[in-house]
DNA sequence: CTGAAAGCGCTTACAG
DNA sequence: CTGAAAGCGCTTACAG
């Protein structure tokens, strides 16, 4: 790995022209140039990034530091920033601070001096959050903060509209005749999924429905606690006719739990997930779902860095994105109560309808 | 953020001391030690990456150039890299290629200067292959490929065994009677799916199966493109018995293809996935598929990583990882020949077999 | 059109 | 135990 010193002395030039045939700033005679040109292919001179960045305070690296690089839901969001990111000439530094508030801490002093931006998801709810984010956000650095509940200060913030999102999910159940309607949580202290959860309730009581605390359940935004969950739900004494999962991960668990039961989806449950990850309309049957845009949460997530970095003292913005209800074939109108589905109360009924 | 010079100036000491401080390396007089701690604490110090790396000539960063960062193969990859590195004090700079060589070029200039090792998933097949990398490899760079053929060089190589895998699959299917077996493959020019098909091919030739050009059609690997090629087989004049899918996305492209179709998996069709990646066992019904360990994957390539960084001039690794088959619910015994499911023939046995 | 020199923010022998 | 100084590999006024 040659550096510039021995581009110039090979090119028998200073370091100064040999920069300014690298970068093409400046004026550089041709004989010159093809000197220097030569120098460089002679010795396969590449430019050291790092150095380049600290001459230049400008790293061309982005950060993003989200609770989790797992599951679908990242993997998406991390390519619609990793879209817009490489269009703009920018590199993504990604870290999943494994939902540990304090790995977070680490990670975003790791990337001091090494990012002109960042996008960072916090991996907990409202409680600490101002505080901690005054003490470790990075001074000077472009920031977004995806989700997060307090969303004043010098950063731009883009939210989607979880409640409402939530409550699509409910008012499409309830218009389809549903009564008993079942939520699968989010891990608590999670922020997405606390309001999810208050969409729900929300959406119950305009309803005029009576919330049960039996037909709610927790899990972890993951595939087995959606089983797990949905096992939980199955045997209630009342068993619900619907079930709004808090994400889509959890659905599809709750799925393959309702098939290994011998219910089916949707003849005798509805489900409703949240999300819609990419998998979400090709499991069977296609998963009804809240579809929130997560490409473009990612696209906007860079837009407002480089709005950020050219004007720095432009008041920041406050986006909230609004999710969508995706409608497929998990959701239908509730078996009529006269006539149950005989696989669904065979276990209650022994004798069964005849 | 205020440089190690305005501590320094604050503490009144020299930035050499600050330096010791901050990285405890070298003695220090406890209350020298106080007053630049408090300096620290009162300024808000953080050292800066970027200068930090260039002095020590080392930047924590491993990089991670991937065709593309998109669908839960790469993201479960990722995420295992991610993990490893961690562990070890690295942290991972990311990027897709987009499948563009090109671009791969690119990233790799980039790169340069900026990470201590290279994990790369090279976008195409074994043609190019060698002179691209000796042209853009970066020099004295630890670096891993990832399911490259020609794996000589002066770098670790690994590598899944696609043909291997492929024939598991098809040995199943053919343990279980099934004698027309179609395949659906994945993008032209990429290794992987070349590697896989010709796994398919062996297998055939090994059973004493005919290979009919009607069963093999390709894909992109994603669920789309494995519905279309589904849909194809699906109007084949022979339909076969059991499908083998190059990648699990199309595997359930397929699965929701069937379902539109009102074909049951497995008993008018038997299919069988390749990767294993997570959602595989929760669609309906759970897909059987090769079971590549990924989070091995990347485990071991940082392992090979850190090993490169102790020792450049101990002998490269090229290892071969064995996939195994996870036999789920979507492999059955194909119908018998003389009672074949109504659905299955309805189209081209008007009558049926009364 | 070109070069000498200062500077980006750190680390680390070397000397004391 | 501490500091002055060189150096990591680049860029960029400034002077010529």
């Amino acid at each position: 790995m040659p550096s510039i010193r021995e581009v110039a002395r090979l090119a028998e030039v200073s370091v100064a022209t040999v920069s300014r045939v690298v970068n093409h700033t400046g004026p550089v005679r041709p004989e010159t140039r093809t000197r220097v040109e030569a120098a460089i292919e002679r010795l396969g001179y590449v430019p050291h990034g790092g150095a380049r960045s600290l001459s230049l305070r400008r790293t061309g690296n982005v950060g993003v530091v989200l609770p989790d690089v797992h599951g679908a839901f990242f993997s998406e969001l991390v390519r619609g920033i990793d879209v817009a990111a490489r269009a703009a000439g920018y590199h993504l530094l990604v870290s999943g601070s494994h939902s540990d508030l304090a790995e977070s801490a680490a990670v975003l002093r790791a990337l001091h001096g090494r990012i002109d931006g960042l996008v960072l998801m916090m991996p907990v709810g409202s409680d600490r959050g101002d505080e901690w984010l005054r003490r470790h956000l990075p001074h000077r650095v472009p920031t977004v903060l995806l989700n997060h509940p307090l969303a004043e200060g010098a950063h731009d913030a883009i939210r989607v509209d979880n409640r409402h999102g939530a409550r699509l999910a409910i008012d499409h159940l309830v218009e389809l005749g549903h009564r008993r309607i079942a939520m699968i949580c989010g891990p608590a202290g999670n922020h997405d999924a606390e309001e999810r959860r208050l969409g729900y309730d929300e959406a119950l009581r305009a309803a005029r429905l009576p919330r049960e605390p039996a037909l709610v359940v927790s899990g972890e935004f993951d595939e087995a606690s959606g089983m797990r969950a949905c096992s939980q739900l199955a045997v209630a004494s009342e068993r619900p006719t619907a079930v709004f999962a808090a994400n889509d991960a959890m659905a599809i668990g709750c799925l393959a739990a309702l098939r290994e039961r011998r219910l089916r989806v949707p003849e005798d449950l509805s489900l409703v997930g949240f999300d819609d990850i990419p998998v979400a309309r090709y499991v069977s049957p296609a998963l009804t779902t809240v579809s929130v845009p997560i490409a473009q949460l990612g696209r906007l997530a860079m837009q407002r860095l480089l709005a950020a970095a050219a004007e720095p003292d432009a008041p920041r913005h406050d986006d909230v994105l609004a999710p969508v209800l995706a409608v497929r074939g998990s959701t239908a109108p509730p078996a009529p109560a006269a006539a149950p589905s005989p696989d669904l109360l065979a276990a209650h009924q022994p004798g069964g309808p005849a």
